[in-house]
DNA sequence: TACGTGGCGCTTTTT
DNA sequence: GCGCCACGTA
């Protein structure tokens, strides 16, 4: 055992600016003020989680941590520069050396420090999704089964299996025999194509999101000067939405902070939705177990709701057997207002009935920024959609394709990623499919050729190939541009390289396929002056990775109008608003259906339709149609959700819908 | 082999 | 409403 030797702080050190107890309540002055070591704090909705988060890193930084040696982790982008910001205008200091982000941006950064010992040449690649799958599809081809089966799996489907069980630590058999069990007899071609996955990806310099956080787990644990190096950094850890980590990013805190032990993991297990992807909020559960010493912290007064939402919330959460039982506890009044229950003829008397109470409560003075519709599948609020248009409503809709992963986005990334990393099969063969006369045949050809170019050789080379005479123009084209944007193989800035992509080949080929040319040509000259904040490609591309969204951007150019927001519960997740309806509360709807199959899966949606009716600060609707058009099988009567009736009845008050036309 | 067209079916989503 | 897939044609 080495010595234990503690720094005290010298005399140096400003005196705190912060009444932390002025500021906090007592629960979060507790957490906030916790002394080191291991802690578990448990916040329920609306109680000021990211309050006690930021105040934390203020309260350590303000008492002589140095913010290098803190580390913040997030799981969204979003989240991480919010905290940022919100501690920056708490205290006055430097906080360019703290390490704030996402799980994969901290993987991403340390395996850019180290990329040879993970196995990796410097200047790696990041696949999306898509990118990811793209790969597998090429796996797949040489596996040798047979490409008329229908049977054996697409892509995207063994890279959710192999996904599923990294993340989950359980062998791919088990995976299939509980979610894909249809899939079970091709196990071995499965396991082969991860075998052979993992050897492209080497091959390819190309890492997926798994890997951002799974090969830097690798490396903490199989380098010891590595893992010594930073777990001597990392004096302290603060992690947020712990209840949504998996086994990978609980062994990541775990191991980064067995040197100093000071993890304070925050979060709520009542609001932990994710498990379908991995989560395991057994991680929260058990925490007390895996860090004996720690001490609990419950956060549990709410400022979000009146207290007539709060008791339908910890009504509904109460039939959950596995949480930490907790009691959310208004801080704010009574407004006399009982959530509605609304039941509904069918699901276009629901959307006017929403439509309409908009309308109305807009007239009464409501903000539409105000309110939000919310459901449990997208696909729900079609009618909803439809109704807003018809009576003008202006909505939002946060659902889709995200900015950087639309397709005309992508193709000109491709050439960026091909140019920064030539190994890039995958940025290689989109870019080359973008050309007249190539598709996946000639695209495979040509890669097979290009991948042999030595790596100082111009790409001005590759104008030799052999191409469709169709493409024979576009090709030479292509050289050129790729010449231009790396001449001598040195790439010149992103925003350059961009330009020359868009005006030598990508705008003559979006005018030709996409009927709204227009609009993507506008999306296109956003990403250049996104781009424009990065003076090298390879950090421009690893922030088009990683961030998925341009938030800033996109909520400008919308403009000031008001809209209602229409959500999914997972997206709303952190969010709220004045008045909310949640719609389709009907068994297999919300509770979905798949769900309805275990007892597990029915605690998660429990906990989502938690989430959901703690997204409302006044007013708060659950409508549900009982009759629904089923297809094919005619009108189906429809039960109100199994959630609605574990509600006292007298929490909420019943509204009866008449029509009169 | 590339590419256009019509039909169908639909958890949830971050990185 | 949109993306994916299968199919047919050049």
């Amino acid at each position: 055992m080495a010595r234990q030797y503690t720094l005290h702080r010298g005399a140096s050190a400003t005196t705190p600016q912060i009444d932390y107890a002025a500021e906090l309540n007592p629960q979060q002055h507790a957490a906030v003020t916790a002394a080191p070591g291991p802690a578990l704090v448990i916040a329920g909705a609306g109680s000021g989680k990211t309050r006690t988060l930021t105040y934390r890193v203020a309260y350590l930084v303000e008492n002589g941590i140095s913010p290098q040696n803190i580390l913040l982790l997030t799981f969204t982008n979003k989240a991480a520069r919010e905290m940022l910001d919100r501690v920056a205008a708490l205290i006055p200091h430097d906080l360019t050396g703290l390490w704030g982000g996402t799980f994969h941006s901290v993987g991403n950064r340390i395996l850019r420090r180290h990329p040879v010992e993970a196995g990796f040449a410097p200047g790696f690649s990041i696949m999306d999704r898509e990118d990811a799958e793209d790969l597998l599809d090429t796996v797949v081809a040489t596996l040798g089964v047979d490409p008329k089966d229908k049977r054996f799996p697409k892509a995207g489907v063994i890279g959710d299996v192999l996904s599923f069980a990294l993340n989950t630590s359980r062998k791919i058999d088990d995976v299939l025999v509980e979610k894909y069990p249809h899939f079970l007899e091709f196990s071995p071609q499965i396991g082969e194509a991860r075998v052979r996955y993992e050897i492209k990806k080497r091959e390819t310099n190309a890492l997926d999101f798994d890997d951002l956080l799974e090969k830097s787990l690798r490396l903490l644990h199989e380098n010891e000067p590595v893992r010594d190096r930073y777990q001597r950094q990392f004096q302290f850890i603060l992690v947020d939405e712990y209840q949504d980590t998996n086994h990978i990013q609980g062994d990541f805190i775990d191991i980064l902070g067995a040197r100093h032990s000071n993890v304070m993991v925050v979060g709520d297990d009542a609001q932990s939705i994710y498990s379908w992807r991995g989560a395991d909020f057994r991680n929260i559960l058990e925490f007390p177990k895996r860090y004996p010493q720690a001490r609990t912290y419950k956060i549990e007064t709410n400022y979000r709701s009146v207290p007539e939402v709060l008791a339908v919330a910890n009504a509904a959460i109460a039939a959950n057997v596995r949480q930490f039982r907790k009691e959310l506890i208004a801080a704010r009044e009574s407004n006399e207002f009982k959530p509605a229950l609304v039941p509904l003829g069918d699901s276009g008397q629901q959307a006017q009935f929403v439509a309409q109470r908009v309308l109305e409560l807009h007239e009464e003075g409501v903000d539409l920024d105000e309110i939000a519709v919310l459901y449990r599948a997208h696909f729900h609020s079609m009618e909803i959609q439809m109704e807003f248009t018809r009576r003008g409503i202006p909505f939002q809709i946060t659902s889709g394709l995200r900015f950087f992963e639309q397709a005309h986005i992508k193709d000109v990334a491709s050439f960026l990623k091909y140019v920064v990393n030539p190994r890039d099969e995958v940025a290689f063969k989109r870019m080359v499919r973008l050309l007249p006369g190539v598709g996946p045949r000639a695209a495979e050809i040509l890669w097979a050729d290009a991948s042999k170019l030595p790596d100082e050789s111009s790409f001005t080379a590759l104008i030799d190939f052999k191409v469709p005479s169709k493409s024979r123009k576009s090709w030479g084209q292509l050289a050129h541009t790729l010449d231009e944007m790396a001449p001598k193989r040195q790439p010149v800035r992103p925003s350059e390289m961009l330009r020359s992509v868009v005006e030598a080949v990508y705008d003559d080929y979006a005018k030709a396929n996409f009927p709204n040319y227009e609009q993507r040509r506008e999306d296109l000259q956003t990403l250049v002056n996104f781009s424009r904040q990065y003076q090298s490609a390879a950090e421009f591309l690893d922030q088009l990775a990683l961030l998925t969204n341009l938030e800033h951007e996109s909520v400008a150019s919308r403009g000031e109008t008001e809209l209602v927001t229409l959500t999914s519960v997972h997206q709303a997740k952190g969010l709220e608003w004045k008045i909310v309806f949640v719609i389709w509360m009907a068994d297999g709807k919300f509770p979905s259906v798949r769900s309805l199959e275990s007892d597990e899966s029915v605690e998660e949606e429990r906990r989502l339709f938690y989430v959901a009716v703690t997204r409302a600060k006044d007013e708060l609707y659950l409508t549900y149609p009982q009759m629904h058009l089923g297809s094919g099988y005619g009108e189906m009567l429809q039960r109100p959700s199994r959630f609605l009736s574990e509600v006292p009845k007298a929490l909420v008050e019943e509204w009866e819908v008449g029509c009169r036309w």
